[in-house]
RNA sequence: GCCGGAAUGGUGGAAUUGGUAGACGCAGCGGACUCAAAAUCCGCCGCCCGCAAGGGCUUGAGAGUUCGAGUCUCUCUUCCGGCACCA
């Protein structure tokens, strides 16, 4: 056999494919001998074709794979699909099929395009989520969770997509509008199902912490924004002349004494209590009305005119006993904190304006130090920090030391409290959606809202329904589903129609794969045990909040429901978010037709050479243009290294990378020695520790071009052959990573029994790196004027007499005084004159 | 407004601890091979002055620290992302 000249990857690529499907190559079992490495991307949505996007990110996934288990780690590798969801059903109405089939048609055809792509999955672990082995372990995580209280129902206004037919999350709800197709959101009062995560949001913000080595830094940023924890205190005010009081939430409870209003939210609880028969009541009811009725998007902008009217009825400050007025404001969040606000014009901006459009008076009691504030004189509020005026024994102290002076007296007294709010609200699960995991429970006339007993479990969504051409979903109109038996009293029951949002099936995969075809749990312990947390995982930012965030609180709360070990907190020690695969500078897309199909690149160039422009063209994290003349470059690249082993056939010897350490005669052989092994050691630190696979490949080609370069000397000698055959297999092995199959290919023909998915990294030496000279550069003034060379290891006298003597350098001396020279050894000399 | 990230040739991007700015590609230019083209191979390639030797300038702008700054500090500009009438 020998190596054709010309490089055609198609055959290959799929022997090869075929090998490690064959010997179940990739396939990993717990193995306490070996450092486990559990790498995982973000699963795809079986939308019916892989996009570049996918390419990139699995790419990046298979080279880290790859290049651990070359470390000797046992790698965990799997892949699974995120299968519920409305683009099935959408599609389903459109082209008149059912979204089951539709989803395992499409899971059908991209597990052969990723198959084709060469990726080392551990494929018997493939999940899919709208299987009921799946979805049902998460109906049991519901009930554990209603058990614990940290599920329940409630009934709210909750953002409505009229388009998609469904609720959507807070975190669904981008600026107003569905994540998904964009519609403008509305508001709709419904009972839904929540999970408690501000039951977490503590632990989730905290723990962020603990990712701060692993994950990138807007990630955590965005997290910390998204949960928004602000510290203050919750103060009574208690209300004049009846039982009861109001509560505020502040931040600046140091402004206290400032306080010449409350303003309400018109949907707080006590406004019907405080507005009854007052005077001009039908005006404050018309003013709540249409407060009411304002789109939310509307209200919540900061272009609202602030609005309020004052509510007749008064609340007594809780230091000085005045009498405060109460008001209700448009702007003002019944969701937010107590959905009620003290007002303090003085030293707040919002309410300053609202104060001077209605008449309200301005108290100021926080001054820049040595000044006084006139209130009649101030154009806006005073809103930093300063000195207390005013504000009885605690006038003088500064603003921070005040409010927490301030806020010890109201808890010695029983008027408040220090407290914490956070902007981050309790998930909405519900979906009134066909294609998702049943909700477990039912609703009997008698005994209410009951859960389906753990023993009854999957509850199985039916396939046998058909969809409606408006999206609704067809289970409530499904007798054989919704005809349930009450689990309490026998009695007939109604089974809820609403399915869980598809994230809460992408919460917990990273848990399953472990044990992904255990039937009597949903996890093996030993196997969460040895696996858990994963080491690396993969994807795109936009999951930055959503995914990442429901998936560290479903660990958390996992761990606490005795699912996941105590002190498993976090589910991702190290977080890659790659960038989008750009066309001409903006996202592919379909609508815009601009598009690079995978496929037709792995038609005219091969997988490997997708692979390897998808990591060389760019650093990871950041976003790529696609340009047909750079995989023309990388295709270049491949068939060079092909064509250079092709001309090497018969010069080659069968060796492992790095192998010839044998004493060097020839210049030649130490030069390129030189290289490969600065090379493979370059290569190993920039992808173990720096994710930078675009530097790794550049250093790669370098080796290929110092190989071109001396191979037809070396080639002569005996001694010659032996470094190219060690180069070239360093070529190879470290290429391995990034275009398996090509390499694979070249090692068979050049002799090697064993196939290279078994070839550990190789071992760079210290010996090859060391030479004989080397180039120190000098400078004078800090200017490069000349360069030496000097024996390596030569001391610093050495360095600066060569320096001072070197032609090009003391021309630049002439007439002028030395005033100091730095030496660094090995690097410069930097020459001081005046 | 608050928080985070970024800015380097014609272009994608290198420069890992403050020590040769522009690695490796792409594009371009010149040459070899060819009847010719493609492919391939060899050479050149930051900007300005210069035939050259050489010199000057250069990492968004300005200052600072340092023998020495793309890298550290401060101020500013622009762009990207997140949060935001959040009390």
């Amino acid at each position: 056999m020998a190596l054709q000249y010309r490089y055609a990857p198609h055959g290959l690529e799929e022997k090869w494919q075929k090998h490690w499907e064959e010997k179940n190559v990739f396939h990993c079992t717990e193995d306490a001998s070996r450092p486990k490495y559990y790498l995982m991307e973000m699963f795809p949505y079986p939308s019916g074709r892989i996009h570049m996007g996918h390419v990139r990110n699995y790419s990046i996934g298979d080279v880290m794979a790859r290049f651990r288990r070359m470390q000797g780690f046992n790698v965990l590798h799997p892949i699974g699909w995120d299968a519920f969801g409305l683009p099935a059903e959408n599609a389903a109405i459109k082209n008149n099929t059912h979204p089951a089939e539709w989803t395992y048609a499409n899971i059908s055809n991209m597990r052969t395009q990723l198959k084709r792509m060469g990726y080392s999955y551990d494929w018997q672990r493939e999940i899919a989520t709208c299987r009921p082995e799946y979805y049902r372990w998460e109906q049991e995580f519901f009930l554990k969770c209603l058990k614990k209280d940290l599920v329940y129902r409630k009934k709210a206004a909750q953002n409505w997509c009229p388009c998609c037919h469904t609720v959507l999350a807070n975190e669904q709800v981008v600026d107003g509008k569905c994540w998904r197709c964009d519609s403008d959101v509305e508001q709709k009062e419904l009972t839904q199902w929540f999970f408690r995560i501000t039951a977490y949001a503590d632990e989730l913000l905290a723990d962020l912490a603990k990712l701060e080595k692993g994950w990138p830094g807007r990630v955590l940023s965005m997290q910390n924004n998204w949960i928004g924890r602000s510290t203050g205190a919750e103060i009574e005010f208690a209300l004049e002349g009846r039982e009861g009081s109001v509560n505020v939430f502040t931040t600046r409870a140091d402004t206290l004494y400032g306080v010449t209003f409350l303003t309400l939210a018109p949907e707080h609880p006590l406004v019907e209590a405080l507005i009854a028969g007052k005077p001009g009541e039908t005006a404050i009811r018309s003013f709540i009305e249409r407060t009411k009725n304002m789109d939310r998007l509307d209200r919540q902008s900061e272009t609202l005119e602030k609005e309020g009217v004052f509510t007749g009825s008064y609340c007594l400050h809780p230091m000085t006993g005045e009498r405060i007025p109460i008001w209700l404001g448009n702007f003002v969040l019944a969701e937010y904190g107590t959905g009620a606000v003290m007002a303090v014009p003085a030293h707040d901006q919002r309410d300053f304006e609202f104060a001077r459009k209605y008449g309200i008076a301005i108290k100021a009691v926080v001054e820049p130090a040595g000044k006084e504030l006139d209130p009649a004189a101030m154009e806006e509020a005073y809103v930093e920090s300063g000195v207390l005026a005013r504000s009885a024994e605690f006038s003088g102290m500064p603003s921070d030391k005040g409010r927490e002076a301030i806020i010890r007296k109201l808890e010695a007294e029983g008027k408040g409290k220090a407290t914490v709010n956070y902007r981050l609200r309790d998930w909405n699960i519900s979906r009134q959606r066909y294609w998702g995991a049943p909700i477990p429970v039912v609703y009997c006339e008698k005994c209410g809202m009951q859960p389906v007993k753990e023993e009854d479990l999957p509850v199985l969504l039916p396939l046998d329904v058909k969809t409606f051409e408006d999206g609704r979903s067809p289970l409530p109109q499904t007798p054989s589903f919704t005809d349930a038996v009450c689990p309490c009293c026998g009695g007939p029951a109604r089974r809820e129609t609403d399915t869980m949002d598809t994230f809460v099936e992408s919460s917990w995969y990273f848990a399953r794969y472990t044990s992904a075809r255990k039937e009597d749990a949903p996890f093996d312990d030993a196997a969460i045990r040895y696996w858990l947390p994963v080491d690396q995982y993969i994807g795109g930012v936009e999951h930055a909040i959503l995914h990442l965030l429901y998936a560290r609180f479903f660990t958390k709360m996992l761990r606490d429901c005795g699912y996941l070990p105590k002190g498993l907190d976090e589910p991702f020690s190290n977080l890659l978010t790659q960038g989008m695969v750009l066309l001409g500078g903006s996202k592919m897309s379909k609508s815009k037709g601009n598009i690079v199909d995978p496929d037709a690149m792995v038609q005219k160039y091969g997988a490997d050479t997708v692979r390897l422009f998808c990591l060389f063209a760019a650093p990871p994290e950041r976003d790529f243009d696609w340009t047909d003349s750079g995989i023309e470059g990388a295709y270049r690249f491949v068939n060079r290294v092909w064509h250079l082993f092709a001309d090497l056939q018969g010069v080659l010897h069968p060796v492992h990378a790095c192998s010839d350490l044998s004493p060097a005669t020839s210049e030649a052989v130490r030069s390129l020695r030189y290289v490969e092994h600065s090379v493979v050691k370059k290569v190993g630190d920039d992808i173990a520790g720096r994710n930078q696979f675009n530097t790794a490949i550049a250093a790669i080609m370098e080796l290929v071009n110092a190989v071109a370069k001396y191979h037809a000397d070396l080639s002569q000698t005996e001694e010659g052959k032996r470094a190219l055959s060690s180069a070239m297999a360093s070529v190879l092995t470290l290429l391995y990573p990034f275009t398996p199959h090509m390499c694979e290919e070249i090692w068979q023909e050049l002799g090697h029994e064993e196939a290279m998915d078994s070839e550990p990294w190789p071992q760079w030496s210290k010996d090859a790196l060391v030479t004989e000279t080397c180039t120190v550069v000098v400078q004078v003034n800090g200017k490069l004027r000349g360069r030496i060379e000097v024996p390596a290891g030569s001391g610093p006298d050495v360095l600066e007499k060569t320096a001072l003597e070197d032609p090009a350098v003391s021309r630049h001396l002439e007439g002028k005084a030395v005033a100091k020279v730095v030496v660094v050894p090995g690097r410069l000399v930097n020459i001081v004159v005046r």
